[in-house]
DNA sequence: GTGAAAGCGCTAACAG
DNA sequence: CTGTTAGCGCTTTCAC
């Protein structure tokens, strides 16, 4: 905290107080010779004016707050980093709090956030489906407006912003059963989250659609312990009556897919068929390349971003229920 | 902004403002039984201080930024991953800003923080060793506490976190000629930067300290344009006097050197032995795993926080000149 | 142990 | 077009 303050900017001036700060904020009011002194001043002194004091008075700030599950992940990065190049431009600040799938974590940093630090909030919420009633709160009480991003509460009647997981995810299918697979399995999570359900739906819907008979056990659940992943992976591909097809609805668990084909000599694509959900920059480099359905997180990020500061500054709460989709990219290479 | 203020809680209480605030503040100056029943009427309330009137005031706030040049890199997702691990648990807000190795844009961010929005700043300065004023001048002005890490502007005196780049780059070259490479190249950036120089530094001692007699186009020099550097490498590679080993200094270039030696036939690791320095998660499953020298990226982060809120905290500037030093990680894959 | 008063730096009525 | 005034909600002397 430094620097000089409007006070001394107006004492030097002449002026008072307040005419300065109708200058800097070029109001109709201030002649354009007053305007062109204060600025002036101003600028040879650089000055900046204290958020601190400005957003006390205004009861409002250029800060919003992001809230992800994971930051090493490709896609939660490219999702922030779409954020950022809007917040920069509209020059907003942006605190980012992860949550690492911890729902207490998550309640703890909304209710922190009540205190009025910011003035909007983008949050992908963490992984388990009981418990959005600190949402619903922190909404009630702050009335700020709140963008979510992929993994949304799909209860809750708020914005949203998604990609079109349903009808990727049935195409994908459809592309592996095309390639050749008469037992394509789905590797989804045991979290039960919204975005993993509408990959499931697309999933047994186009099996469905391709005349394959869908049983329980075509759905291989795993966890977040990539070792237990790995043996629950390795102990159905194991079996004679095996999958002869992957589509791997997390990014993870395409890499384990991997893996354990790896080890049990498993061919791909030749035995088995993958496809991974996934952003990984290096999944043209696997052995053999991963055909992949990939997500537009950066963009997902941008219109998230978009979206928030609109609903900040117009008042217009129009926006409220919007729900905007943007489409998966399925980009097929050697594995299928 | 919204919730009770500590106002209407010392109305409610029969108490004064000020009282409020010591209870608050747990001081000593209150007696126990006052401070009970403001805690409780408090919590009650959910009454969270308002941050701007507390920061405006104490001229200070838990807040502070942290200025990298991309998060969609493994080594800076992990950092911040690092960063937040610590501003989290000690009740610090963080702000990120994204500068794409944007010199320009590195300096806006700098002067807009000049208002005191914070309180510390953690950076990994962009390519480039022009311009280090602008930190000078942040500091002069602000007087705020500053930790550079890995990307840190090696003639300024502040404090650091750096990783031990010049004896793991001499290890890794070590190995890559242990394990029969006679002329190894070492692919740098063109851009001058402490990190790459040091890395090159540990590299040509390496060769020096194994008799190889080092030729400047030993060094290959790529760029930020990947499709440039394909050509660069494919051809370098495509001489008969090519290279037998590599040492990808900088994570991209790994992967661009698979992508080359893929396409010119050269075996990875018969033709071509490989070392990457990378962080990705991917590099066991790439064709042949790529050994890798890694840094120590979220504990990079964490040290970094570590000291900045210490320096915060304590007024004392012991720590300033600090530096502080983590190993690099060797891991032996089939690359080589 | 508690309270009164001043003020952090800025904005926004309202007057003039 | 410019100035006066009254706070935003909190912390911090300084009295009592």
């Amino acid at each position: 905290m430094n620097g000089i303050s409007m006070i001394q900017l107006a004492k030097e001036l002449g002026l008072s107080v307040s005419t300065v700060s109708k200058a800097l904020g070029d109001s109709h009011e201030i002649s354009a010779s007053t305007k062109k002194r204060v600025l002036e001043l101003a600028k040879k002194y650089k000055y900046k004016p204290n958020p601190f004091a400005s957003n006390l008075r205004k009861k409002k700030g250029k800060q919003i707050a992001v809230i992800i599950p994971d930051i090493v992940n490709n896609f939660f990065a490219l999702a922030v980093d779409g954020i950022e190049s809007v917040t920069m431009s509209k020059h907003y600040d942006t605190f980012i709090y992860l949550t690492h799938e911890n729902l207490e974590r998550e309640k703890a940093v909304l209710e922190h956030l009540e205190s009025g630090l910011i003035s909007g909030l983008i949050i992908s919420v963490c992984t388990g489906r009981e418990g959005y009633a600190h949402f619903q709160e922190f909404y009630e009480t702050t009335r700020l407006p709140i963008v979510f991003f992929d993994r949304v509460p799909d209860l809750l009647q708020f914005p949203k912003v998604i990609a079109n997981n349903y009808e990727s995810s049935f195409d994908a299918t459809a592309r592996l059963i095309k390639a050749g697979s008469k037992r394509p399995a789905l590797i989804t999570t045991t979290e039960p989250m919204f975005t993993s359900m509408e990959r499931r739906r697309g999933y047994q819907d186009a099996l469905e659609k391709h005349g394959i008979v869908f049983t329980d056990e075509m759905i291989i659940h795993c966890t977040d312990d990539m070792a237990l992943n790995y043996s629950i992976l390795r102990k159905i591909f194991s079996q004679k009556k095996r999958p002869d097809g992957i589509f791997a609805s997390i990014e993870k668990y395409a890499i384990t897919s991997y893996e354990v084909c790896k080890d049990l000599k498993l061919s791909i694509p030749k035995d088995v068929k993958v496809i991974g959900m996934t952003n990984l920059r290096t999944a043209a480099l696997l052995n053999p390349s991963l055909s992949t359905l990939s997500q537009p997180a950066f963009d997902m990020g941008k219109e998230a971003a978009g979206l928030l500061i609109k609903m900040i500054e117009k008042k217009s709460y129009a926006a409220a229920n919007d729900i905007i989709v943007l489409p998966n990219e399925l980009t097929i290479r050697d594995s299928i």
